[in-house]
DNA sequence: ATTGGTTGTCAGTACTGACTGTCATATTTA
DNA sequence: TAAATATGACAGTCAGTACTGACAACCAAT
C-alpha cells in the first residue's frame, strides 16, 4: 500500500502498473492481486488506511491560549505538519479527481474542519475584544489559503521557494496576519 | 489541441486515448496523428500554442499608483485573471509533472516573475516611507501564496467555498494586508 | 477534366496492462 | 512431523491503445 501511495502520487494512477507496485512492494503481482483483488481496490484500501484522522479537534481545544500570536502560530504549524504528512494521499486526490471521483471530498473534509474550528476561534476572540470586527469567515479563509498555497507549493520542488524556509514563512505570516486583526 | 487540453486536464495525460481527444475534436484519429506525429508532440504543441505569455510586466509599470490599496488589488485582480484563464494548462503541468517533465516549470515561470515585480514593489514602497519594516521577500512570498491558495482551491469545486465569492476574498485579503503593512 | 492535397474508413500491428489459472515451493500452524 | 496456508514463477487471456498502411472520397486550383 505504502508502494502504491508512493508510485501514483508521483505519476499518478494511469501512470504506473500494478508490475510496479509489486516490484516496488517486494512482491509478486499475484500476491498483490491475491489481496487486494484489483488495482481500484488497491488504492482505496491504501487511501482509507493511511488516511489523516480527525486530528484537529482534539488538539486545539486543548492547546489554544487565547493570544492571537500563539495560537495563529500553533494553528499554522499544526497544519502544515498534517498536511506535510499526508501530502502523498492530497497528492493522489489532486491528480485523480477526473478519475477516481470522489477522492477529493475525502482529502477536504479536514481542512473544512479545520475552517470552522478557525471561524469559531475568530469570533470568540472578536467577543473578548483582541481582535477587530471583520467578517470572521473571510478572514479565516485567507489565513487558510495562504497556509494551503505555502503547501502546495512546497510539495513538488522541496528546495523552498527562495530561500525562504517554511517556519520563517509561518512566522512571518502570522505576525502579519496578528498586525493586521489586533485592535 | 482545445480538446487535448480540455480532456487532459480533466482525466490525465495518461487518462485520455487519443481516440477520444479525436472524436471531441470532431475528426478522425488519423488526421490527428497526420498533423502531431504523436500523443506527446500533441501535448507539447498544445501547451505551447495557448501558453500564457509575459501580461504581468507590461501591466504593472504603467497602472501602478503607489496606493497600497489600490495596487494589492490590482495585483491579487490580474493574478486571478491570467491564473483562471490559464487554469487547464496549469492543471495539466500539476498533473502530470512525474510523467512529463518540464511542465511545471513552464508554468511557474511567470508566477516568479510576478513575485520579482511585487518584491520590487514593496522595496520601493518602503524607501517612499508607505510600508513598515520588513522582509519585503517573505511578504511577497505570503501575498502570493494566499493567491495562490485560493485559485487552487477554486480549480475545481468552482462554487465558492463557504459562499464567498471570488471578489470578496480578493478585496478582504487585500484590506488585511495593507492593514499589516501600512505604517 | 485533371491533378494534388487533405480527409475519413477500415483493417491491422505491436505492445502494454489488468487480471486469472496452475503448480511447485516456501512458511506458518497444529 | 503433518497439514493448512501463503507465496512465487510462469504462461496466458482479453481488452485497450498508440500508431501505420491502403484505399477511396472529397475539394480546391489550374
Amino acid at each position: 500500500m505504502l508502494a502504491a501511495i508512493d508510485l501514483m502520487a508521483e505519476k499518478g494512477y494511469n501512470g504506473v502498473s500494478t508490475q510496479e507496485i509489486a516490484n516496488t512492494a517486494g512482491l509478486s503481482e499475484k500476491t498483490l492481486f491475491r489481496r487486494f483483488g484489483s488495482k481500484q481496490n488497491l488504492l482505496e484500501k491504501a487511501f482509507d488506511r493511511f488516511h489523516y484522522a480527525e486530528e484537529f479537534t482534539k488538539l486545539f481545544n486543548e492547546k489554544i491560549v487565547w493570544d492571537l500570536q500563539t495560537d495563529l502560530l500553533l494553528i499554522s504549524r499544526t497544519y502544515h505538519d498534517i498536511m506535510n504528512r499526508n501530502r502523498k494521499m492530497i497528492m493522489i486526490s489532486i491528480k485523480e479527481e477526473g478519475n477516481l471521483p470522489g477522492f477529493r471530498e475525502r482529502t477536504q473534509k479536514h481542512p473544512r474542519q479545520l475552517m470552522d474550528i478557525l471561524i469559531n476561534y475568530f469570533k470568540a476572540m472578536y467577543e473578548k475584544g483582541k481582535l477587530i470586527r471583520t467578517d470572521p469567515k473571510v478572514q479565516a479563509l485567507s489565513f487558510m489559503m495562504m497556509n494551503y498555497g505555502a503547501f502546495m507549493n512546497n510539495l513538488d520542488s522541496h528546495d523552498n521557494f527562495l530561500n525562504v524556509s517554511l517556519d520563517t514563512f509561518i512566522i512571518e505570516s502570522v505576525q502579519t496576519f496578528t498586525r493586521a486583526l489586533a485592535p
